[in-house]
DNA sequence: TTAAACTAGGTGCATATGCACTCAATTGAG
DNA sequence: CTCAATTGAGTGCATATGCACCTAGTTTAA
């Protein structure tokens, strides 16, 4: 929880060097993509928070999701599926396995591992569900539909910025 | 670039499955959390690509634009800066000191360590200031002021619940 | 049919992130 | 002044993320 207890809040002070051109505001010429990263991670935190008693961090019960979606699925399904990089959706994978929530077995093509939920990660999809649907209710709540609307508008829009990138 | 080439897109179908418990949209029950996430590995790709040139990711650049602001800096203050724990915050310091963007010597309380730029860094910030306001405002012209807004609204609102966790 | 092209996936490396725990320096209570 | 409480920072561990490169199957062109 951003652990940097007692810090001094005073001694914020402003240098005219000349590397720092802020705009005037208070605060520091923000950026979008930082603003939006620390957005990501405050999120996160309430979640994981929130989840915490089912055993698995919101990324996690989001990758289990999307395999009970796409069973079997393959590990490009599921990098697609979650706009991720293969060799991360790859790792992501892999504590999941550990703990039993899924497990993988090679297809008919051989090149391909098909990805199942196992029963325990059924469980645990279940156990996640309604703390999940508790938290979603309060963010609902916090924010306007208005400004739920935007980030998805943000989200698309910027996927398909990066995607013009390849 | 969520290389996740030549994946069936034709193959996405959706099982009954009980854990599965979409409320009927075409994509599943939107996680707000996971939108968020989302969106900020996007535009982290947008902001890491046109910086590139300059050798520094946007995370980077901003923690070193919060240490030429805060100058001497303490670990701590910018910890608090940038919304990130103290360890994190700390170890991503590493590699920009390993790469002679700044250094640390210890403060009056030898508890403390001051950071401050180095030529270097300073040189580094003025390569990548101009990427970045490009970037800064072909994003701008993408999103709507009030698109914007409402991200900044989010992220003060999140962090503000996050913290409430304490 | 066989070798080239393509495709699914894995590995090494590096950064980013945060928690639990520890240590050292400082401060404060007595 | 001394010892306990506080505070700044580091380490071990684990997950999350993506790039460059590699390997093994599969498909396709000659």
């Amino acid at each position: 929880m951003i652990d940097a207890s007692g810090v001094r809040a005073d001694k914020v002070k402003k240098s005219g060097k000349s590397a720092d051109t802020d705009t005037g505001t208070a605060q520091p010429a923000e950026c979008v993509c930082v603003t939006l990263r620390r957005a990501a991670r405050a999120f996160s935190q309430l979640y994981d928070d929130a989840l915490a008693p089912s055993g698995l961090r919101i990324t996690q019960f989001s990758l289990l999701r999307a395999v009970a979606r796409l069973e079997p699925a393959s590990i490009s399904d599921l990098a697609v599926a979650q706009a991720l990089d293969r060799t991360t959706l790859s790792r992501n994978l892999a504590p999941l396995e550990r703990d039993g929530f899924l497990e993988q077995a090679p297809g008919a093509d051989r090149r391909v591992s098909e990805i199942r939920l196992t029963a325990a990660g059924h469980a645990a999809i279940a156990r996640a569900l309604p703390l999940w649907r508790q938290t979603q209710r309060k963010i609902r709540h916090e924010f306007s539909d208005a400004a739920l609307a935007q980030l998805r508008a943000l989200n698309d829009k910027a996927e398909a910025l990066a995607l013009a990138l390849d």
